[in-house]
DNA sequence: TTGTACGCGTTATCAC
DNA sequence: GTGATAACGCGTACAA
C-alpha cells in the first residue's frame, strides 16, 4: 500500500507527460500515440495507480452505480434479529492465523430459515440485472437511521429501497431523496402525491386464488389471518382475504387473530393463547412464509397436526417453505423479477428520466403444498 | 428529480448562510446555533439536498465503503452460466404497468441448486459484517475483465476478491491494486512474493477426515477424484486425498478421473465414458458440492444407485447438498465466517495497515450424510 | 458562531 | 498529439 495516494500527477511525471495525456491514455487510447500510451501504462503499473472513483464521479456528475438500501425489517428479518449481529468471526483475535472450526461456531449446516429470505431473493435479482447492465451495486442496511439512506443516495445514480412499514421519518427522507435521483420502492402502495417509482405484486389476486383453493378443494371455511396490518403488503393481503371470503358468502374475520410482529420477545402471544385453549380455526392464513413457519412450529410443539388439525398457509414463496414438514402452501412472488425490474427501471431513469413516477404490479402464483392438505411436491 | 444537482451553495443561499455553515450543520450539528441549523435543514429538505458522495470521498481521501469483487467462476458458477444472463424481466416492455406471472417466467420454485452457492454464503457473511461495522458494500462482478477490478478498487477503501483460477492478467491487476489499498483474496494459497491478504480453509484436514471416514466406516478403498486442478483449492484437495490414502497404505490415483470444468457444453466427459463402461470406483470424491451433485445426477440417470453402487462426496457444504437425494456427504467450509473475517480484516487495515500481508486458514468440518452410506440427517 | 479560500483527483475544453 | 487550466461539490483551516 502506498502511503500517499498515487495520482495522475505521479503517473504523468514518471512517464514524462502531462496529466491530460495520462487521462487520455486510459479513456481514449486510440487518440494517443502508441509509444506515449505504453509509457503511461508502464508508469501506472509500476506505481500501482488506481484512478479515484470519487474524483471521477465528481467530474462526471454521476457515479455509475446503483444502490439497494434495506431498512431493518421488523417482520421478515425477525430471525436475524434474534441472532446476535456479531459472530465469533467478528471478535476473533486476528493475531493468530490458524483458526480451528470450533472457534468459529459456524452453524452446523446452512439454515434455510435464515437465508435466503424474501429480501435476499429480491437482492439477488437486483444484483444479476446490475451485472448484466455493467453497473456495480452499492448495498446498505440500516435500522431506520434516516441519515444512512441519504448517505447511500449520495453515492449512487439510482436507489432501490426495501422497507416494510417505514417510519414517518423514513418516508420524509425518501421524499427528499427522490428529488435528487430516481428511487424505486418495493411493496409499498402509492400515496396521493407520490414521487417514487413503485414495484408491487398482485397480493389481491394471489390471496383470492389461495382462499378459493382452501374453500373449493379443502372445504375449509373458518379462516383466520395472522399478521400485523401496518406493513402495507400485509394489509392488502388481509383485505383481499376478507373480500374473497365475503364474495363466496362465507364469514370473514374483522381483524387478524394475531398481529404481533415476529422477532424478539414472545411473539404470537394471541395465537399461543388460542392454542392453549384449543380454540383454533380450520385454517390459519399467514401474511408471510416466515410467519407461517413460526406458526407451524408453535402448533406442532403443542401436539397439533398440520394440516389435519389446522391448515396453515404462507405468502412469498421462499425456499424454506419447500423444506419444512409439511411443505408450505404459499403464494409466490416473482422475487428475482422484482429485483431485476428495479435495476432496469433505475438504469433507464438515469439515462432518460420519465416525467412521472411509474408503478408496476407483478403477478403472483399459488403453490398448493402439503400444509393445506395437498400432496407433497 | 432536480434537473441540476442541488449543492451546498444552493442550500446556503436558501438558508441565508454560507456553505461552511451548511456543512457544519450536517457534520457537527452541536457547533451550530439551533436556529441556524434548523434553517439549513429546512432549506435542504425543501430543495431535496443530497450530499455528493463523490465530492465527500474526494475531500476525505476515502470512500468509507468496502468492496467485494467476484470474477466469473468457471466452475462453481457453472449453473448460472448455463442460464441466460438476461431474464424476461430484463427485456419486458416497461410501458405497461401490470405484468402477469406468465410473462415473468419466474422459476416455479426457488432453486437451491442455483442459489445460494458457495460464493453467495461468503458474500452474505461479508455483508453482515460490513453492516455491523456500519460500512456499505460495493459489489461487482466481471468475466475476468481486468479493467473492472481496478474500477471497483477506485471506489472502495478495501477490496475482497473472489476468484478461483485467476488468469495471469487478473493476477497482475490485483498486484497493482494491492499497492493502493488493502486486498484480501479468498481460497488462493500465497505466492512467493505476496502482497495480498489471504483467507484460506483447511482443505487438507477436511479431506483427511473425509478419506479416513470413507475407509474406516465404510471400508471404501478404491477412491477416485473428480475436479480440475488449476483451481487452487481443488489442487489442495486432490493432493490431500492422495496423501491421506497413501498414509493408510492404500493405492492413490495419480490424477483425477475427470478434470473437465462444469458448465457449458458436455461436462464430465471422462466420467460419462466410465459410466458407460460400468467401470467405476467404489467412491467418487468430488472437488466441490456442485460437482458432486452433477455427478450424482449422471449416475442416477444411468441407473446407478448412490451410495450402494457408488459413493459420492462433495466439498463446501452448500445448502443444496442437504436437499439432494441422497443427501450429500461433504466437508463444510465456514463460509459466513470467511466473509465476515474478510470484512473485518479490511476494516482494520484501512484504520491501521499492517506491515506485512496476513494469511488466515480456517477450520473445516466433515458432515457425513447419506451419499456415503451414513444415515440421512 | 460564521464566512472565505483552498485542496482533494479527475475529466474536458481549449490552445499549442 | 500533447500540455495548461478550469470545473466538479465538499470539508476545513483560518480569518473575521
Amino acid at each position: 500500500m502506498a502511503s500517499r495516494r498515487v495520482t495522475v500527477y505521479d503517473v504523468a511525471e514518471r512517464a514524462g507527460v502531462s496529466i491530460a495525456t495520462v487521462s487520455f491514455a486510459f479513456r481514449r487510447p486510440s487518440e494517443v500515440r502508441e509509444r506515449t500510451r505504453e509509457a503511461v501504462y508502464a508508469a501506472a503499473r509500476e506505481l500501482g495507480y488506481v484512478p479515484s472513483g470519487s474524483a471521477r464521479g465528481l467530474a462526471a456528475g454521476q457515479t455509475g452505480t446503483l444502490g439497494l438500501h434495506a431498512f431493518d425489517l421488523l417482520i421478515d428479518r425477525a430471525l436475524e434479529a434474534d441472532a446476535p449481529a456479531a459472530s465469533p468471526a467478528s471478535t476473533l483475535d486476528l493475531t493468530e492465523s490458524a483458526i480451528p472450526w470450533e472457534r468459529l461456531d459456524e452453524e452446523a449446516v446452512a439454515d434455510p430459515r435464515a437465508f435466503p429470505l424474501y429480501v435476499d431473493e429480491i437482492q439477488r435479482g437486483f444484483e444479476l440485472e446490475c451485472r448484466r447492465l455493467g453497473r456495480p451495486v452499492l448495498l446498505s442496511r440500516s435500522s431506520d437511521a434516516v441519515a444512512d439512506v441519504t448517505e447511500t443516495a449520495g453515492r449512487v445514480d439510482g436507489l432501490a429501497v426495501f422497507t416494510s412499514d417505514p417510519s414517518a421519518a423514513a418516508v420524509a427522507a425518501l421524499t427528499q431523496v427522490s428529488k435528487a435521483l430516481p428511487v424505486v420502492l418495493f411493496s409499498l402502495p402509492p400515496d396521493a402525491d407520490d414521487t417514487h417509482h413503485r414495484i408491487l405484486v398482485d397480493n389481491r389476486g394471489g390471496m383470492a386464488a389461495l382462499v378459493d383453493h382452501l374453500v373449493a378443494v379443502h372445504g375449509a371455511t373458518g379462516l383466520e389471518f395472522i399478521g400485523g396490518l401496518t406493513a402495507a403488503d400485509y394489509g392488502e393481503r388481509f383485505a383481499a382475504m376478507r373480500e374473497a371470503l365475503l364474495a363466496q358468502g362465507l364469514p370473514a374475520p374483522d381483524a387478524p387473530l394475531d398481529q404481533s410482529p415476529l422477532g424478539r420477545g414472545r411473539a404470537l402471544e394471541a395465537l399461543r393463547e388460542r392454542i392453549g385453549e384449543r380454540r383454533l380455526p380450520r385454517a390459519l392464513v399467514c401474511a408471510s412464509d416466515q410467519l407461517a413457519l413460526a406458526v407451524m412450529d408453535l402448533l406442532q410443539a403443542a401436539g397439533l397436526r398440520v394440516p389435519e388439525d389446522v391448515i396453515v398457509t404462507g405468502f412469498d414463496g421462499v425456499l424454506a417453505g419447500r423444506l419444512s414438514r409439511p411443505t408450505l402452501t404459499t403464494v409466490r412472488q416473482p422475487m428475482e423479477a422484482m429485483g431485476r425490474l428495479a435495476a432496469r427501471l433505475l438504469y433507464e431513469e438515469t439515462l432518460a428520466p420519465s416525467p412521472a413516477p411509474r408503478t408496476f404490479r407483478l403477478g403472483t402464483r399459488l403453490y398448493p403444498r402439503a400444509s393445506c392438505g395437498c400432496p407433497e411436491t
